[in-house]
Parts: C-alpha cells; structure tokens; sequence
DNA sequence: AAGCAGCGCGCC
DNA sequence: AAAAGGCGCGCTGCTT
C-alpha cells in the first residue's frame, strides 16, 4: 500500500492512499484524508501499525524525506519504507535505461532542485541583484507547489519503459529511499561523542583551551616560535601560506608550496616545528573546542547527512565535517553505560564490486579467502601485497605514472575483464560519454566548457596548446567515469547493506532500548547498541553484509568480508587499507 | 562587508 | 617533481 503524501497548508496534510504497489494487493479503503499537522505523526503511527497487523507494509510516498520525517521521529515515530519522490526522480531523469520516459524527457521542473537545507530550511532569500546569467536566461521554473501523486505516476512509467533494467532500478530507488530514512535517523539520534574525552585529547595536544577565542592554545604557539625561530622572522604568522613559502624559500628551501609532501622532503630545523604546527593547526580549526561547542549537544555529534549527494551516489554531509572525524579523535566516540558500538568495515569493498560486477572469476577467487590484495599475491600477479595495493588503486583510479605504469599491466593480463570494464568506462568518458552503476544510476554529461574544449582542439587554427588542454579534459573525465561505475556500485551495495540491517535492528529491540544505526561512512557503519544484544547486532551486520550481495549480485554472489569489532568506543584501529597510498618503496 | 578561488588536509 | 577517483571545511587574500 502506497501513502501519498501531500502538503494542504501549514495546517493540514493530505494522504492519499493508493493500492498500486509491487507485491501488495489493493488497499482496504482506499481513500484520501486530510489530517492537522498535529495529529499526523498519529495517524502515520496508527496506519504502520494496522498494515503491520494484516502482515502488510506501508511505503510512505513523499516529495523529499528531510522534509517530512524528521517531525515524524521527534514525535516519537518510525517509519518502515518511504519512496523518496525527489531521490527517484534524480536517478530516473538520469539513467540511460529510462531515457526516453516522458519524465527525462520534460524541462527541468520543481523535482529537479537541489535539496532544501537543513530542517524547516529558511525561506529563499530573495537575490539581491539578478547575475548576469540570470538576466539573460529565462527564469527559473516556478517553485509551483509539485504534485506528488502526478510525479509518482511518472517514475512509474519511466520504470515501466526501462524494460530488462526496471528491476535494478527499483532496487536502486528503494535502496535510496530507505537510505534516506536512515539519513534522518542518523541526525536525529546523533553519534555518542564524550566531551570530556574529546577535552582531555585537545588539552594533551594542545594545551589548555585558551580563554580567548582566537588565541592560539599554548603548545600550538610554542611551536610558532621554534618556526619563527628556526626561519628567523620573529614576525612570522605561519597561519599565512605567501608568508610563510617567503620565509621558507629565503632560508634556502626549494619549495613551491607549504604543502606537507613536499616539506617533509626538505632538511631544514623548521620543518619538524612546522609539520607539527600544521597538524595541530588542523586539529584545532577542524575539530577543536569552537567544532565541540558547535556540533556536540547532549553528547551527540549531529550532522545533516545528504543522501544522493555526490554524483556517484556516495553520501556527503552538510556541517561538522562528519565524514572526515580524524583517526586520532575517534576514541571519544563512546557508547553510554550498558551500551556498546558495533563497528562494521566492508573490506576491499571496491576491488570486490569490480571483480563481481564485471563476473571476473579468477579475481573473485583472488578475495575469496579474505585479503584480496594478498590473494593477488598468491596468484603471482605480482611479488608483494603493496604493489597489489598500488596496482588495484592505479586500474580503479586511472593513474598511469610511476609504480602504476608498471603494476597495472600485469593486473590487466591476470584479470581482463575486470580490468577491461574499467577501462571501457574510461573510454566512454574521454569522448564525452555516460556511464552507468550496476543498478542503473547513470553519470551526468561532462558540462559545456569540456565541449568546447575538445572543439577548440579539432578547429583548424587549433594550437599545439589547445590539443594539449583537450586531450588532458577528456583524460581526466575518463578516469571520472573509470571510477563512477565502482564507487557508485559500491555505494549501492552499501546502501542495501545499510537497509537490510535497519530492517533486521528493527525487530532486535532489547529492555534497555533498541539498537540504533549511529554513523556511516562509505563502506563502514556503527551501531550504538544495549550490550546485552550486542552480539545479535554484529550477527545481524554479517547478515546484512550477505543479503546486500545477493541482493545486486544474485545467489551466487561473492561474499564481501566485513570486519566486525564489538567495542566501548571507536578509538584506534579500523581500516588497514584507508587511503591514501604511501608509496615509499 | 560579503563572496569566491585556491590551498591544504582530513576522510573513504 | 609530482601522481590517481569522490568529497567537506577552514583559512587567507583577493575581488566586488
């Protein structure tokens, strides 16, 4: 049974029952109701619970899920599955199999948007002076309120003419659309952060908060003055880059920029300080006492999570920097008392969606027995596990210089298809073409200026420049689309993942509480759980882990090992294989 | 004063 | 002397 659900006014919102739906049969009464503000989270309570009853579900059909469910979830209510309207339409308007439906044909309208900001978004400031731009192009469409059940209708249709590929697209939108629920959850309950912990690991590195804000903390400036000292500019403000490579490069340095690399290739007495001083600085702008005091409330990090939001169909944040929490930081990420963090790692993750996807068997086998890059080792693909490191990361990157341009071959011969779908991705990209994931997400077009790129190079007064300038646009989209065919399978598979596990956490509800999803990062989750079901929890993960594979990959699928630690806080360890490559031989 | 580009670096 | 995909964010210093 799907709920449509629409916006009268501030006061009232309209449902829409609609019987149509893949594996339900038409609702009992079907009808539409108009409901207060007030009262909705009621009554999308009672109606989850009278479908649960009748062994039934509910999909709550909206126009965008941060609009609507994070009022629902500080009411105290829960959905089961959503299909997120303007999600959908994303991918539908995109992908190549439902490029000829009516709703990728149309002008871009008002699901075309960009997500609103935030919850109860402010209004759209009007724009002071119109640009240029905007002067000369029609306006933008109308924000006319969009009606829901008319779109829904569309996407229906657009999956009806994707034909052979409607299946893996209605995975993909479901996938999305629970991920989306999930997203709110996640801002909603936030992850488990001790200040107190995060305190004492700022006041240990740094020294005491400094009581003014902008005063640098007393560790930080010690290691100013060793800077200033060693390069002997007692003025020197090393916050300042022009400063300070003028200082660098007057005391004999041959560097061009301030950047770490090329520091630490230096000998000089500053560059120890100054290195030093660089990651303390980071500590303190990105994740000091201003980032406590502004993210943390309650003992909960809480950031707005945006699903769909970069082009591959990775998730991206919005405040707090909370796909970037530094290694170094993590221990107070703590459970509370009687709880416990299941902390969940899909292994090689993009090396195994590769050799799945493209059905390579001889690199499927490579990963079987754990560590794929020591199984293309064993295989003799080549001698050590770091150059099949370098080797995985160069064919899924598309580097082509130093170690790579000796690596990637051997991977190629070893393993030609795998090898052979990213490459053919990479040559649809370098002419300016589309690719698509598994499941049918497709890129977007490389942008005007990319054209005129490579129409600039094939003119006859074409200079030696422009050919220059052309041929490296097209490279670089080409390892673009190299990489978007398995990031975004990658991510797809976590998106199943994450869904086949919220479904299962759902039911493992505890007298202490109900274990909750509390963070997500690409390829790695953590569960904030009551101890006492910790262990049905990390079960429940594998699981998922399991499900998600059959799900794109059918029965047969390769299993993706997962790392599962059961702990108090997320402290140390994790990922042995986090980026990037540190390529000294 | 505010917006933006470039830099640098954190994460996967 | 840089290199290979995707990001977010804070900072400086420039422009408007």
């Amino acid at each position: 049974m799907n709920v449509v659900v629409a916006e009268g006014d501030d006061e009232v919102v309209h449902l829409e029952v609609v019987g149509e739906g893949d594996d339900d049969g038409p609702a009992a009464g079907t009808a539409a109701r108009t409901v207060s503000r007030d009262d909705w989270p009621g009554e999308v309570a009672r109606t989850e619970a009278a479908a649960h009853l009748d062994g039934g579900h509910v999909r709550w059909v909206w126009d965008d899920t941060s609009r609507w469910y994070p009022e629902l979830l500080r009411a105290g209510v829960r959905v089961e599955r959503c299909h997120d309207l303007r999600l959908a339409h994303t991918i539908l308007r995109r992908s190549t199999s439902s490029a000829s439906s009516d709703l990728a044909r149309a002008d871009p309208g008002p699901w075309d948007v960009a997500p609103e900001v935030g919850e109860g978004a402010e209004e759209a400031s009007p724009s002071s002076t119109p640009s240029l731009f905007e002067q000369w192009e029609a306006p933008p469409p109308r924000p006319e309120r969009p009606d829901p059940l008319a779109e829904l209708a569309l996407q229906e249709a657009a999956l009806r003419s994707a034909g052979d590929d409607a299946g893996r697209l209605r995975l993909l939108i479901a996938a999305e659309s629970s991920g989306a629920l999930v997203a709110s959850e996640l801002q909603h309950d936030g992850l488990p952060f001790r200040v107190d912990v995060h305190d004492a690991t700022l006041t240990r590195m740094l020294g005491p908060r400094p009581a003014r804000v902008g005063q640098r903390p007393a560790l930080l400036e010690a290691l100013a003055a060793q800077v200033r000292d060693a390069l002997d500019v007692p003025t020197l403000n090393p916050d300042s880059q022009p400063d300070l490579l003028r200082a660098l490069r007057r005391s004999g340095l041959d560097v061009t920029s301030t950047s770490k690399w090329e520091l630490q290739r230096s000998e000089h007495p500053a560059v120890a300080p100054l290195l030093e001083y660089k990651k303390l600085y980071r500590l303190l702008s990105a994740n000091g006492w201003a980032w406590m005091d502004q993210w943390v409330t309650d003992g909960r990090f809480r950031a707005e999570w945006v699903p769909g939001g970069v082009v591959t169909g990775r998730w991206a944040t919005r405040g707090g920097g909370a796909l970037q929490l530094p290694k170094g930081i993590r221990s107070a990420v703590r459970a509370d008392d009687g709880w416990l963090l299941v902390i969940a790692d899909a292994a090689q993750l993009e090396p195994r969606i590769l050799a799945a996807m493209s059905g390579d068997d001889a690199m499927v086998a490579a990963g079987a027995r754990g560590d794929l890059y020591a199984g293309l080792v064993e295989a003799g693909v080549v001698d050590t596990r770091a150059h099949a490191k370098v080797a995985m990361l160069a064919a899924l990157y598309g580097a082509t210089t130093g170690q790579a341009a000796m690596l990637v071959p051997r991977l190629a011969r070893a393993y030609p298809r795998a090898v052979g779908l990213v490459d053919a991705a990479a040559r649809v990209g370098e002419n300016g073409g589309v690719v698509s994931t598994w499941l049918g997400r497709s890129s977007v077009p490389p942008g005007e200026a990319w054209h005129a790129a490579q129409s600039a190079a094939s003119a006859p007064d074409a200079t030696p420049d422009d050919e220059r300038r052309a041929r490296s646009r097209a490279r670089d989209w080409g390892r673009f689309t190299r990489n978007f065919v398995v990031q975004g399978t990658a991510a797809e598979w976590a998106l199943c993942w994450m869904a086949a596990l919220r479904r299962r956490l759902a039911s493992l509800e505890g007298d202490a509480g109900v274990p909750r999803l509390a963070f997500f990062l690409h390829d790695e989750l953590i569960v904030h759980t009551p101890g006492a079901v910790a262990d049905d929890v990390a079960a429940a993960v594998r699981d998922a882990g399991r499900e998600a594979s059959r799900l794109l990959f059918g029965p047969g699928a390769p299993e993706v090992p997962l790392d599962v630690v059961v702990a108090e806080d997320y402290g140390e360890g994790g990922d042995a294989d986090a980026l990037p490559v540190i390529d000294d031989e």
